[in-house]
DNA sequence: CGCATGCACTTTGTATGCGATAGCTCGCGT
DNA sequence: ACGCGAGCTATCGCATACAAAGTGCATGCG
């Protein structure tokens, strides 16, 4: 019966056109297709060795996800300009504020006792990680938006989060120690069960990550 | 060959598919396919005189914009409960309490007036019309959130506003005069320019709504 | 009489083929 | 030399065809 590996859980489960929606989002997000770029169907399809169908209905649901437009009778990657990128950060503000607040208290501590770890290794790493300071940026964020009671706003958050990434003229490497800093204050706010200083500290990480952008 | 009304733009346009895409969103909100309903390709398909191709695809852009989502293999019309929605409308009392802050003073007076107007004949209409309830809230709410200078905070609360509206056991026609008077409450705050007061307006409806589902 | 097994039908997933069209190149005319 | 049009090619939109998978029913056996 077996299955070869079961490991990587929907490899190959079903859905030809889920793992071609994985991929081509993963494309976008690590930029090896970036914004603005038009895409050509048949290429792309070769390319992830499919045909065109399931990488048509993949980009389809992308759209509806905006990660990707349709310019004419072409997709293009979405690409997200500096205002855009700033409104973003405004709306964050305010939804992360509230999420930090409602999440303040609720986290389970040994999440946050992780995510903390993982800052640290960060700081002290001798070489600077690209990767691994996404993924840090990531758990402090889920965190606040895990665990804010209302998954909605958890969405709404995960989604604008997502816009943000696909703004590609951020120096990801300059925001190393204030993102790490202001990401410590958010989660010792959160631990502490303090809901007004965890909306406070979270408002002042996007307003600090919107000054380093203007 | 007659190709029979042109009016309404791109009825022919091109793009079978997205005229699909629209057609079935506009079923689903106007509830002829109502939530949880499964729907099946081919007599969906046929219903609307396609293939099955442009359907599907139509179908996963919905499933990005997550008015349909895929039950195991086949496609679920979104169902929205109780629990959503009142955790949608909490955000939408912040976001839209902000919106209409930034709105107020910058809404075009022209505008203000059209939707002043609506709202005075839908008060005052002989019979309870749905349809027009349903056009003067969004005239309202697209006041609060197309004029508040920031399209990703205008784009979020039409999401949520669409969202809230799937949620299918809403008692319209009771929300008559409530929806009514706070509109008005709304846009004479929009119109005196006064940040503070359109907040409060705005939150203060999106309150009188959750309760009302309590 | 109940349960298991297999068959047929329904429905979805993917590929492929064909017609249409937009954008491009090249050549012609001014 | 520059603009414009005609033809060509690359690419898209859609339909159809086929394969796989799930489901329910019927039939036969215990």
């Amino acid at each position: 019966m077996q299955e070869s590996q079961m490991a990587p859980a929907k490899l190959n489960d079903d859905a030809l056109s889920d793992r071609v929606h994985v991929a081509v989002t993963k494309l976008i997000k690590s930029q090896k297709l970036h914004g603005g770029d038009i895409i050509v169907e048949s290429r792309l399809a070769e390319m992830l060795g499919v045909s065109r169908t399931p990488l048509r209905e993949a980009l389809q649901k992308l759209e509806g996800e905006g990660l990707v437009v349709k310019n004419g009778r072409s997709f293009v990657v979405r690409a997200v300009g500096l205002a855009e990128y700033l409104q973003s950060l405004k709306v964050r503000e305010i939804l992360e504020g509230e999420a930090a607040a409602l999440s303040a208290g609720r986290a389970p501590a040994g999440a946050i006792r992780t995510v903390r770890k993982n800052i640290d290794e960060l700081l002290s790493a001798p070489v600077y990680l690209p990767e691994a300071h996404w993924q840090s940026d990531d758990e402090v964020h889920a965190l606040v938006s895990d665990f804010c009671g209302n998954p909605v706003l958890g969405q709404m958050i995960r989604h604008l989060r997502m816009v943000t990434r696909l703004y590609e003229k951020l120096n990801l490497a300059d925001r190393l120690v204030p993102d790490a800093t202001e990401h410590l204050e958010i989660i010792d706010a959160l631990e502490s069960g303090d809901g007004r200083l965890a909306r406070q500290k979270a408002q002042m990480h996007m307003r600090s990550l919107y000054k380093a952008s203007i």
